[in-house]
DNA sequence: AAAATAGACGTTTTT
DNA sequence: CGTCTATTTT
């Protein structure tokens, strides 16, 4: 690789080797750190510069915000040039190979997307109402979540039904608790299946799997993909489970232009069914694959980096690499370790000194907010690190936790405008029919249901047409009657408003106004008010339900400013109701604030060590590290049962993927005791620890006060002023 | 039969 | 803290 090309001059040779790579199958083992994003990006480059089109490429990630950020870095790489590639998620790309072929694996064409709590309501009503009998051959009470884990895991193996039978009746053992899950979840399997194809709908886990038997079954489907994309493209490979594989692998066709990205110590989705197989054994899958590594950290000081290396290295089955930098050895790493005292809890104590650590360290650094992260494994430890934040004045963004779709008042609105794009939708049927209540109770529901299902016909149907013959009195056909106008009206005016849209005559923001005029109609607003005593907790969720109306404006002026001059030819299609559902399931709220970056950088990072992958920031807060929270206790006790592969590998490559997240400093902390439930329980300090040499630590074990010294309260004083200072020039 | 209210309960990680 | 469940009230 003598000749390197002038725009390929900021890469090292191992990057470049990986850019110029552009055809067969390459696999790029990218270490921590070790710019691999960039590498893609000039990747991308080199092929345009070679004469590819754009739309020829295509490059697949795994969440909205890596996409976003290649979308951005090619942008100010090549600017215009860039416009015609596919950057996109797994889920995207799977509902978008979908679209358009849905009839093809048996869904309608605005069929609906369920998410985790649409698919558990379907579970627990398949469970007691059709799978009871299983269920109780043992006599605990069974979690609907266990269930779906099991089918998803069957599911991202893509298994169907009958597989899952099989599996589960050749690997019976008897008395094994996970394995009365495993019998109960295989009752369940089916029905849910047909569940879902009779309700139009499909889950997360079908995004992947339908794709993959679509582009296997149907060869014109397959060549059409072919024609379109001729680069693939993925990024944290070591992260896919077996349908992501197929998929890739069908997308990639005979030409096998496929370059896949990742880094075996980084996975930490196992439990979502990533293979690390796939990784791990690109060279056989894909015979004659090139294979470059690369082990250049250019983000971490060498102790970070050493503290890395020792911990990763008690895995094994890895592929051996060993990430090294010119960078200096940097600090020590902090080790911070509490116990409650002086009427606080150990947590609040540990949460008091991350606050008063980064206010100290931005003003002796002189660092923006945005530089500092705090990271921990649970969502739930967020809570206690708001508030010392807050407490502090430290302005502060949590990423994740509860997602804008899963507040209620938004899931209720969706729900109804889901309903009326596919009223097949048994799930949001059954969600809104007597929400706000309108007279529909369960009762009068079991009745429509009933009858239903002895005239084979769907639920929708029915409700447009039961009265007293079907057994109902009255009020109840009158309440009934009532609800299938609502929908029915709403669905012709619908109809209307997307013809408008599409010959171009309709009004700006029209679906945003004719969901407004709907959410309004059925009074949603008047519902919170009266369910939330509390006023400010009723405005704020009427808040969050107007603000869900205002997003599908904003979907619809951002469709059409990306609309294409007319001469390009291009797969765009003007904004509809069920585009904008289909986004509302598969873009969190996060990717949508994508832009005010400048905000970013003004407040410190809380977030979850899974969503911290990809990410850097100079100082890095590693929080709550204590057995049973790093590994989880629930991994701990997955190896007592014996199921999964290796667990506690995978709580490691987290750990792993925290520290490495930290380019100047990194802090870790524990406590001795926390906060339970009521009670306040002991703890032990995490295992992975002691996988730190010592000599990179420093630890401060006495509790939080006794070890800020005089300079730091005169710093922490300095720091006061400062802020008066730039609350005064602001 | 439906609606409102009180109480128990449990919280990994995410597209 | 918020959601599902059981109980009481209308």
């Amino acid at each position: 690789m003598t000749d390197s090309p002038f725009h390929l001059r900021d890469l090292n040779p191992q990057q470049r080797a990986a850019a110029l790579a552009t055809s067969g199958p390459v696999l790029i083992l990218a270490g921590a750190g070790s710019g691999k994003t960039r590498t893609l990006i000039y990747r991308i480059v080199h092929l345009l510069h070679q004469g590819v089109e754009p739309k020829r490429i295509l490059a697949v990630t795994f969440t909205n915000r890596a996409a976003a950020e290649m979308r951005e870095r090619v942008g100010k790489v090549i600017g215009k040039g860039a416009r015609g590639l596919t950057l996109s998620t797994f889920h995207s790309l799977g509902a978008r190979v979908l679209r358009g072929n849905a009839d093809r694996v048996g869904l309608p064409d605005a069929f609906s997307i369920y998410a985790t709590g649409d698919q558990l309501g379907l579970i627990k009503r398949i469970i007691s109402e059709e799978v009871h009998v299983v269920a109780t051959a043992g006599d605990d009470q069974y979690d609907a979540k266990r269930v779906l884990h099991q089918i998803s895991g069957w599911k991202n193996r893509m298994m169907d039904p009958e597989a899952a039978a099989a599996e589960v009746s050749g690997g019976r053992e008897r008395g094994n608790r996970s394995d009365d899950y495993a019998v109960l979840a295989a009752g369940v399997y089916p029905r849910y299946e047909q569940a879902l194809r009779a309700a139009g709908a499909c889950d997360f886990d079908d995004l992947l799997l339908l794709p993959v038997r679509l582009l296997r079954d149907h060869i014109e489907v397959r060549e059409k993909f072919w024609n379109r994309w001729e680069y693939l493209m993925v990024d944290e490979y070591q992260d896919t489970n077996g349908a992501q594989f197929e998929l890739a692998r069908l997308l990639a066709g005979p030409r096998k232009n496929l370059c896949v990205v990742g880094d075996d110590d980084q996975s930490i989705y196992g439990w979502r069914g990533a293979d690390l197989s796939n990784i791990l054994e690109f060279e056989s899958h894909y015979p004659g694959a090139k294979v470059i590594v690369l082990e250049d950290n250019y983000r971490s000081t060498q102790r970070i980096l050493d503290a890395a290396n020792a911990v990763i290295a008690n895995n094994s089955a890895r592929k051996p690499k060993r990430m090294r930098t010119d960078n200096g050895p940097g600090p020590k790493l902090d080790y911070w370790e509490f116990s409650e005292g002086e009427g606080k809890t150990a947590e609040e104590l540990e949460a008091e000194m991350v606050a008063r650590e980064i206010s100290i360290r931005r003003f002796r650094e002189h660092l923006p907010w945005g530089e500092f992260a705090v990271l921990y494994r649970t969502n739930y430890q967020s809570r206690v690190l708001e508030e010392a934040l807050r407490t502090s004045n430290v302005p502060y963004r949590v990423i994740g936790g509860t997602s804008y779709f899963d507040r209620k008042e938004v899931a209720d609105a969706a729900a109804y405008l889901r309903l009326v794009a596919n009223t097949r939708d048994e799930v949001s049927l059954r969600r809104v029919i007597n929400y706000p209540t309108r007279g529909i109770g369960r009762v009068t529901l079991l009745r429509l249901v009933e009858v239903a299902r002895e005239s084979g016909r769907p639920l929708w149907e029915v409700i447009g047409t039961a009265g007293v013959a079907e057994g109902l009195t009255i009020p109840q056909a009158e309440a009934v009657r009532r609800f299938g106008e609502i929908i029915g009206g709403a669905r012709a005016e619908l109809h209307e408003v997307e013809s408008q849209i599409a010959a171009g005559t309709a009004a700006d923001r029209a679906l945003e106004r004719w969901a407004g005029d709907l959410i309004g109609r059925i009074k949603l607003e008047e519902a919170l008010r009266q369910e939330n005593k509390n006023e400010k907790a009723a405005e704020i969720r009427i808040d969050n339900l107007r603000s869900f109306i205002a997003a599908i404006g904003a979907y619809e002026r951002r469709r059409w400013a990306e609309q294409p001059l007319p001469d390009q030819e291009d797969d765009w299609s003007p904004p509809t109701l069920v585009g904008f559902l289909e986004q509302l399931s598969l873009v969190s709220e996060e990717d949508e604030k994508k832009d005010d970056e400048d905000e970013a950088g003004q407040k410190v990072t809380l977030l979850t060590l899974h969503s911290a992958k990809g990410l850097e920031f100079a100082h890095v807060f590693l929080v709550g590290l204590e057995e049973e929270i790093i590994p989880h206790s629930r991994t701990v006790n997955a190896i007592a049962e014996g199921t999964a592969a290796d667990p506690i590998a995978e709580e490691r490559r987290l750990f792993y993927v925290g520290i490495t997240r930290a380019r100047h400093r990194l802090t870790l902390s524990g406590c001795r005791s926390r906060r339970r439930g009521g009670e306040v329980v002991p703890r032990l300090p995490s295992r992975f620890l002691k996988e730190i040499p010592h000599e990179l630590l420093d630890v401060h074990t006495s509790g939080a006060q006794s070890s800020l010294s005089e300079e730091d309260r005169g710093e922490l004083r300095g720091s006061f002023f400062a802020k008066m200072r730039d609350m005064l020039a602001g």
